[in-house]
DNA sequence: GTAGGGTATCGAAAAGATTCGTAAATATCA
DNA sequence: TGATATTTACGAATCTTTTCGATACCCTAC
């Protein structure tokens, strides 16, 4: 989404309704209402949830609600008080940056994730803090035996040398993307062409109902699909602050996913509409 | 998060509130404040307290507040009075690269393979110890751009990953051999086979005139055949002690490699038929 | 150079103000 | 009437300020 060419919109806006009695709640329906809020954000660099309020003719609940529903979508940030604009090259974060956050969580949806390997399978591990972290479990099973591990991650190849004597690694090769230690194309795909997979976990930035899986970086998205692809049983790890979230690029559909894994923190509300697509949710 | 094109601060900030009554309509919320905050100290090189407090209107508690928050994400460095930039966002060693300090032949083949690339280049780097010192004296060449390293060698490739500006990382894919952190069949070689590059750094674990160049392990060595493939220029590096010994599992011919790098105590003995087959020989 | 006083800064605690999230009630539309 | 959207109400969380005692810094006198 190109933010530079938002037309000067302070002409534009109703006036602030003068009396209680409110008109535009009835002319204006809330999608049209978000999509100018967008646009009061990205043009002032800050909006209040009171003034939007008092210019939309909409409480503060209303307000509120939009913006988080805004920021749901990645067209804005909350922050308290108000809303800024989603600065466009948003940093991703470093993978070291990402094992900070969240961390207890993703610990037992890992666990929970290599529980479900059994010895002689071929298993697709994706790059990521929660992948490298299933990683690190599948080492501590002793009992696995004739497993092959199919990664972009070098970490994860690396984090799983210690179990060489149990675990074959295949790296799928491609351009490496440094901050993640992922590879990605052109190349990485030609491997996964020719691999097929008992299961497949695949990491993400973002799960949504209607919006499907999205990660915020093109390249490795389409290495995802690949590996998609390629494997019988999809799992998603994500833990609860990515789901109801929604990044730049796709992945997939939501129902192009087997099930997903998160942690137990997650609420009812974002995960009822996905599981009505068909996704078992696992909460680890 | 881009935070250049906030609007200049001291025009469009409030005057400071005179009585006790607060309006939150016109004061900034935490978050953004204290992001403008970053760029003044940044911008000016030192900002007090004092004076941030005024500018933004708020009290010196919440300044130091704000700064102290800040100190602790380590944006800002708090002094007394006020706050200076934080120098330098700490490099962060890397995995392991403690190794490979008193192997001065080693360093100084190195050094010498890693003079001859040029910016632009696209470059094979096979697994090893001397060529990851090569992919170590890379790293720190600020004059190279646009190169492309090429690499079946995991900690080659992590190796590399602190020049990820200006040099772009592509891993062959594989198999792990997990004791030397490299890639083998059978995919080792179809990224390869889809590349072109100006020079290759083999290593290896003989060099011999008649027996030609060898390798302990015949997975690798078939990697490295495939790398001599597919570049135009083929460098062997290898160690005085390699130069007149031969191993199990046969590279190529003497003659298909252009030149070999090694150091300077081999003896002229085991020199002149190399050299007399057509090889360049350099003492690093 | 050292001691002393004056000023600025700091930290912590408590009170006040604002904002948030949630649930229940109400309004609107199909 | 049912579903969606919105509002009202209220406790909780967050932010800000005021206040006050402790500490650090500067400067002068001895």
């Amino acid at each position: 989404m190109t933010t530079s060419s938002h037309p000067a919109i302070d002409g534009s806006l109703p006036e602030p309704l003068s009396g209680s009695e409110q008109q535009s709640s009835s002319t204006v329906p809330a999608e049209l209402r978000q999509d100018r809020m967008v646009e009061e954000v990205e043009a002032v660099g800050f909006a209040r949830v009171t003034n939007l309020a008092e210019r939309f003719g909409v409480s503060e609940v209303t307000v509120r609600s939009d913006l988080g529903a805004l920021q749901a979508e990645g067209r804005v940030r909350r922050v308290r008080g108000g809303a800024v604009p989603q600065a466009d090259p948003r940093p991703e974060p470093t993978l070291e940056q990402a094992e900070q956050e969240n961390h207890s969580e993703k610990a037992a949806i890992a666990r929970f994730a290599a529980s479900l390997v059994q010895s002689g399978q071929v298993v697709i591990l994706d790059v990521g803090s929660t992948t490298t972290a299933i990683a690190h479990e599948l080492t501590m099973r002793p009992d696995l035996r004739e497993v092959t591990v199919v990664t972009s991650g070098l970490n994860v190849a690396i984090a799983l040398e210690p179990a060489a004597d149990r675990i074959d690694v295949l790296v799928t090769g491609g351009m490496v993307r440094s901050r993640q230690h992922s590879l990605v194309n052109p190349f990485a795909g030609l491997i996964l062409e020719q691999t097929s997979a008992h299961i497949a976990f695949i990491g993400c930035n973002g799960v949504h109902a209607e919006r499907g899986v999205t990660n915020m970086n093109f390249a490795e998205a389409e290495v995802k699909r690949a590996m998609i692809k390629a494997a019988r049983e999809v799992y998603v790890v994500a833990d609860s602050s990515k789901i109801g979230t929604v990044e730049t690029a796709r992945i997939c559909h939501i129902s192009d996913i087997d099930a997903i894994i998160t942690d137990s923190s997650v609420s009812e509300h974002e995960i009822s509409p996905i599981e009505q697509a068909g996704v078992v949710v696992h909460r680890a």
